[in-house]
DNA sequence: GCGCGTCGTAAATCATAGCG
DNA sequence: CCGCTATGATTTACGACGCG
């Protein structure tokens, strides 16, 4: 019986990856938020809103981005360089 | 030639993230049979006695401090999951 | 003050998507 | 089609803080 929930709650590990524009958002928020990027509640709910997905999945991609960056500055260094440029152009306009 | 940014260190933005433990035990993962009944106890009652903690850590071979946690986590799941459950249906 | 509760998170791990 | 890694989700383990 266990093992058949188990089972049908693994399923819920299909997933897709979240759509171009939903992670533009997400990694807006994280390059502008970089010294301290924690969104509040509040500020997890309107990105979930943004980007059409729950509250729990802005949770989970800001908990793998916070600790995939923080283990490998380098790799994420020319992404962070293109949302800091563009979050400057913005700015701009 | 320096811009003044208060808060932001350009180098190591990371060392301002406050959380960085260091005597904290690796996480290890529970074998299916200490899962499996931790989750019939679950079944059983939400929240444990002290003796029915003791009971199980010595069963399971786990602390009992890893026992308690162990049901936080699982409560704090179930409370995600009924979350989830009411809200494709509400609105 | 202790002891166990929740809440938010780090870090490791899992499972698969999806690319080359 | 296949291996590999990127990515989203889940699992242990705590710190911070609350309450009786």
């Amino acid at each position: 019986v266990m093992i058949l929930r188990s089972r049908f709650l693994d399923a819920r590990r299909k997933r897709r990856n979240f759509n171009k524009q939903a992670t533009e958002v997400l990694n807006e928020y994280f390059y502008s938020h970089l010294a301290n990027p924690y969104p509040s509640e509040e500020a997890k709910e309107e990105l979930a809103k943004k980007c059409a997905i729950t509250v729990s999945q802005v949770s989970n991609w800001f908990g793998n981005k916070r600790i995939r960056y923080k283990k490998n500055i380098g790799k994420f260094q020319e992404e962070a360089n293109l949302y800091a440029m563009k979050t400057a152009v913005d700015a701009a306009s | 030639h320096k811009d003044q940014k208060p808060e932001l260190d350009p180098n190591n933005p990371v060392a301002n993230w406050i959380h960085a433990r260091s005597t904290r035990k690796k996480r290890c993962p529970y074998t299916k049979y200490q899962t499996l009944e931790l989750e019939k106890e679950f079944l059983f009652n939400m929240y444990l006695t002290r003796d029915r903690r003791y009971e199980v850590a010595r069963v399971l071979n786990l602390t009992e401090r890893q026992v308690k946690i162990w049901f936080q986590n699982r409560r704090m799941k179930m409370k995600k999951m009924n979350k989830e459950k009411t809200e494709r249906k509400e609105p």
